[in-house]
RNA sequence: GCGGGUGUGGUGGAAUUGGUAGACACGCUAGAUUUAGGAUCUAGUGCCGCGAGGCGUGGGAGUUCGAGUCUCCCCACCCGCACCA
């Protein structure tokens, strides 16, 4: 019989289809194992290469835990609501249901044919109505929390209410952004609406009037990680700055639980560092400034409280609120023109002009906290209002911001830490000690900070204070194709939909843009009212519903959850299932959500545990992301202005030519391509002139970018699957490399791996002979068979995939250079490759005589007893490690014997007094030492 | 500017974590075989040199009997954040 992938793979897809082979099962007895791949949003173009490279080592994964008798949580998704679907349905008016549909449909197909150990009675997918109902319950219970400091989680709105009816707002230690106070009578005195209005700075999931990235072009506002330098990250259209009613999430208040998290789990170094980063935890102090004759004070934040005496202005955000105020007659005009032109800019154009400094005077002052001194207060667009208090204290002498500032404008710098020239730049560093400083003269930096903050508490002008640069998370979106915000409207005042009338299902509307008046798509429903008792109804009816929907990535940050009880009707996951697998073991996917999707994600997770329905405070215990499948265009040379195609090898000046894209079908692995299949692919060239290579072929440019549609460098896993069957892809994209780097696809390695596999057939058939035997298998066998075991074993611990691969190869040459077709060998080999190659083992493992899979078959351990070298080699040991070696005769070299004593003098001294038995070398090297 | 990462043959990449650098695979060269098929098998393949030999892990120093691996200083590329006080 012959290796025929074409007839073994469909038959065991469709064999552990029938048989349910993975279904994952709670059994208290037996240890867990989840391991989860970031779900897909399924596009309309279909699986290529680079998307199952994670999915394929997950898999792996996967079936080595099955073989060690875990219970193996190992399920596969949709993420299917989003905005291609639907600006496709604005284009098309098909309704992003079933684009998405389709798509599943395809991806699943794909999918299927990968071999992958999914347990699809799991599936789920973020646009149905069973799943989302969820997504919108966990809103609501966003809606109605808030966050305690005082116990360090969030509570039920109904301890904050008890709170408030008994002590009003006094002694309340809560993350808010209310700043009022009111007694136990007032609070019970206020209207509804005037409870609510307090109420919205407490919920974590609240409406408040902010500065959001709108993006016109989209129609709709974008959270900060979905907006790249000023551009949205779909799409690549302008993004402006806009104030709007808006629906925000209160993930500031997990700020520090998010930082203190990193330490706790098992992820890649730049993601960690990417996360801190965007959380931007910074210690200092919060300082007041006495304003002269008023009431109010200029709060600001600096990590740098050891400078305080080093301040000679103060400077705040363009929007401060306190700017009017402060503003004297004389220079209300000029500080108008300001504001209004800070306003103006976007934040792009911001970004571009870092370098430029403008700024204007106020004609106010502020008075220094320990100095009989007055401040001269200026407004400039480098002090961000979203930042800290919007203001900041400026310390020219030793803040490079500052220093530029006071250059530009001619304001003093009085330096207060040794070291440096202030006058050829700010002196930053956090290095010298202090002088000019009063009380803190003649500390290091590292101490006059913690003294500072010490005098600032004991004067009542200022506190220790930990300052983050996470915001709170935009939450709304004017988009049709998202989860409704489960919410409506009693005169103006948000109420929540309730729980049994979820799913708040989507309706139907006659067109997926927003209305001319620019409300969100939902304005055009037809029924989109509610009633608190009757649920969805007509307008006159009910109240008005919410219009906008969820972002991307509601669904996102809990369907790890969903997974553990798919099906479960009372509850998004219930206890049983939630306590028995915890939380994901190991996930996979790409790094682009390090700030996105991998924050929001950890932040409801932490939530969620707060309120009591889940345990696991982290939602991912290890993560690994997959590098990324980069394409290898192919690009023809045309000269410029003329319909002339060159060969890659005659073109002297590139600069003469534009480059086209030409289909890498069309191209074979020595960058040869098949002209008359391009002329006909390309009609407009198929009157072309081609100048060849001088043996006539036609070359193309090779280039590696990102695989996309449009520069035509695809490579579809159906074709290879077809070509050289799933198990050769799978091992194929685990061979390209390690896991976590990205790679430019290259078929022509291919056929390495498909040789392989055929080897290994050849193991047990040659042509219709059945070659496997009984017998005892020789010591040569077994160590090449305990190497791989060993060499396997270790790399899936540390999924090293790429080594784990060639170890195989090496292992199945030398059993084949061996002629060996033992029982005894050829069994365990193929469990151990299983994983890799699941579809040929079992094939093979069914014709060794098993009826049932070779899935639960207990993986093969290895002996060291087997690997110890039989000749010429032998154990030592130095410096404490073992270590297998061979012995050299000294009186081979005489150069090498010298060098070798000189060396055991040397060495002799860190061997203490054991006595050294011999000297290994190789002509003039010493390889060890045996003792 | 700050932070993270990477640098090894013609190519993808190994190196038991300080012990003969280049495993394995692709590609290439030569040969064998076959009713040209993108098949199979054998040998060779880091660079320079006819050779003995020399040189080699981005560059330079250092530690060590011994460095791709450890330390320091540079260089290049990739990624993230960025007037964050």
């Amino acid at each position: 019989m012959e290796y025929r992938p074409g007839d073994i793979e469909p038959k065991w897809q469709a064999h552990w289809r029938k048989k349910e082979t993975f279904r994952a099962e709670e059994k208290p007895d037996v240890d867990k194992y989840y391991v989860l791949d970031m779900f897909p949003y399924p596009s309309g173009a279909g699986l290529h290469v680079g998307h199952p490279l994670g999915y394929i080592a997950s898999d792996i994964v996967a079936r080595y835990h099955r073989h060690l008798g875990y219970q193996v949580l190992h399920p596969m998704g949709y993420d299917s609501f989003g905005l291609p679907a639907e600006q496709y349905a604005i284009q098309t008016g098909q309704h992003p249901a079933k684009t998405t549909e389709a798509n599943i449909a395809r991806y699943r197909q794909q999918l299927d044919q990968m071999g992958f150990s999914f347990d699809w009675s799991r599936e789920v997918r973020t646009s149905d109505p069973n799943f989302y109902r969820w997504t919108q319950w966990i809103f609501l219970q966003l809606f109605e929390s808030w966050y305690n400091c005082a116990h360090h989680r969030a509570e039920s709105i109904s301890t904050l209410l008890t709170h408030f009816r008994r002590h009003g707002s006094e002694g309340l230690q809560a993350f808010t952004t209310f700043e009022g106070q009111f007694t136990p009578q007032e609070w019970a005195a206020a209207s509804p609406a005037e409870k609510e209005e307090i109420l919205q700075h407490f919920r974590l999931a609240y409406r408040s009037e902010s500065t959001v990235n709108w993006c016109p072009a989209l129609g709709t506002v974008l959270a900060n990680d979905e907006v790249k330098e000023g551009y949205s990250e779909r799409g690549g259209h302008p993004v402006i700055q806009k104030k709007m009613m808006q629906w925000s999430l209160r993930v500031t208040a997990y700020a520090d639980r998010l930082e203190a998290g990193l330490n706790t789990i098992d992820w890649p170094a730049s993601i960690v560092e990417a996360q801190r980063n965007w959380i931007g935890r910074s210690e200092g102090a919060r300082v007041y400034f006495d304003l002269p004759g008023r009431e109010e004070k200029i709060e600001v934040f600096t990590t740098r409280p050891d400078t305080l005496f080093g301040v000679t202005f103060m400077v705040l955000a363009p929007e401060h609120p306190l700017v009017d105020q402060l503003t004297t007659a004389e220079y209300a005009a000029t500080v108008k023109d300001y504001q209004e032109m800070a306003a103006r800019r976007s934040e792009r154009e911001r970004m571009a002009e870092v370098k430029k400094v403008t700024g204007a005077f106020t004609g106010a002052y502020a008075r220094h906290p320990f100095k009989d001194e007055l401040l001269p207060i200026w407004i400039a667009d480098y002090v961000l209002a979203s930042y800290g208090t919007g203001a900041v204290m400026a310390v020219p002498a030793h803040d490079s911001r500052d220093w530029t500032f006071a250059k530009t404008f001619d304001l003093p710098l009085r330096q207060v830490v040794a070291g440096g020239d202030i006058e050829k730049a700010a002196h930053d560093a956090q290095e010298g000690k202090l002088e000019q400083s009063d009380f803190l003269n003649g500390l290091p930096v590292s101490q006059a900070i913690p003294k500072a903050i010490e005098a600032l508490e004991a004067k009542g002008a200022g506190r220790g204070e930990v300052n983050y640069r996470l915001r709170d998370a935009i939450f709304g979106r004017q988009r049709y194709w998202g989860e409704p915000i489960p919410i409506y409207y009693d005169d103006g005042v948000p109420h929540p939909v309730r729980e049994t009338h979820l799913p708040l299902e989507l309706p139907d509307v006659d067109q997926y843009l927003p209305t001319e008046t620019g409300e969100p798509p939902l304005a055009r429903a037809e029924r989109w009212h509610y009633h608190p008792d009757k649920g969805v109804v007509p307008p006159g009816e009910g109240y008005p519903l919410e219009l906008t929907t969820m972002p991307g990535w509601a669904g996102s940050s809990w369907y790890d959850l969903r997974y553990m009880d798919p099906h479960n009707r009372t509850e998004p996951v219930g206890r049983g299932a939630q306590q028995y697998w915890q939380q994901v073991d190991l996930y996979l996917g790409g790094s682009e959500h390090a700030t996105g999707h991998l924050i929001y994600t950890r932040f409801w997770h932490k939530f969620l545990k707060d309120r009591g329905y889940i345990e696991a405070e982290e939602p991912f215990k290890k993560l690994i992301n997959q590098g990324m499948i980069l394409g290898n265009s192919a690009l023809v040379y045309r000269r410029k202005g003329e319909n002339v195609l060159v060969s890659a090898g005659q073109v002297e000046d590139p600069q003469q030519y534009d480059r086209i894209h030409a289909d890498v079908s069309l191209v074979n692995t020595s960058d040869e391509l098949d002209v008359a299949a391009f002329r006909r692919w390309r009609d407009d060239l198929a009157g072309a002139e081609i100048i060849a290579e001088k043996d006539g072929s036609f070359k193309v440019l090779r280039e590696v970018e990102k695989m996309s549609k449009s520069k035509y460098n695809v490579v579809n896993p159906d074709d290879i699957i077809a070509q050289y069957g799933a198990d050769t892809l799978r091992m194929y994209e685990m061979f390209l490399g390690p896991l976590e780097q990205s790679k430019p696809w290259n078929t022509a390695g291919i056929s390495g791996v498909h040789n392989f596999l055929r080897k290994t057939w050849r193991l047990f058939w040659q042509e219709d002979t059945w070659l496997v035997t009984e017998e005892k298998p020789s010591e040569k066998e077994l160590k090449s068979l305990h190497q791989l075991i060993k060499k396997v074993t270790q790399d899936l611990k540390q999924y090293s995939f790429n080594t784990a691969v060639s170890a195989f190869m090496i292992a199945v040459k030398e059993l084949s250079d061996l002629k060996c077709h033992k029982r005894a060998i050829l069994e365990p080999l193929l469990v151990t490759l299983s994983p890799f190659a699941p579809h040929l083992s079992e094939e093979l493992w069914e014709q060794l005589g098993y009826s049932g899979s070779i899935e639960r078959v207990p993986f093969p351990a290895y002996e060291e007893s087997y690997l110890q070298e039989s000749t010429h080699a032998y154990p030592i040991s130095f410096n404490g490690k073992v270590r297998f070696t061979h012995e050299l005769d000294l009186s081979l070299d005489k150069k090498a014997v010298e060098e070798a004593v000189l060396g055991l003098e040397k060495t002799q001294k860190y061997l203490g007094d054991k006595p050294v038995r011999k000297v290994i070398v190789v002509p003039g090297k010493i390889v060890n030492i045996v003792q």
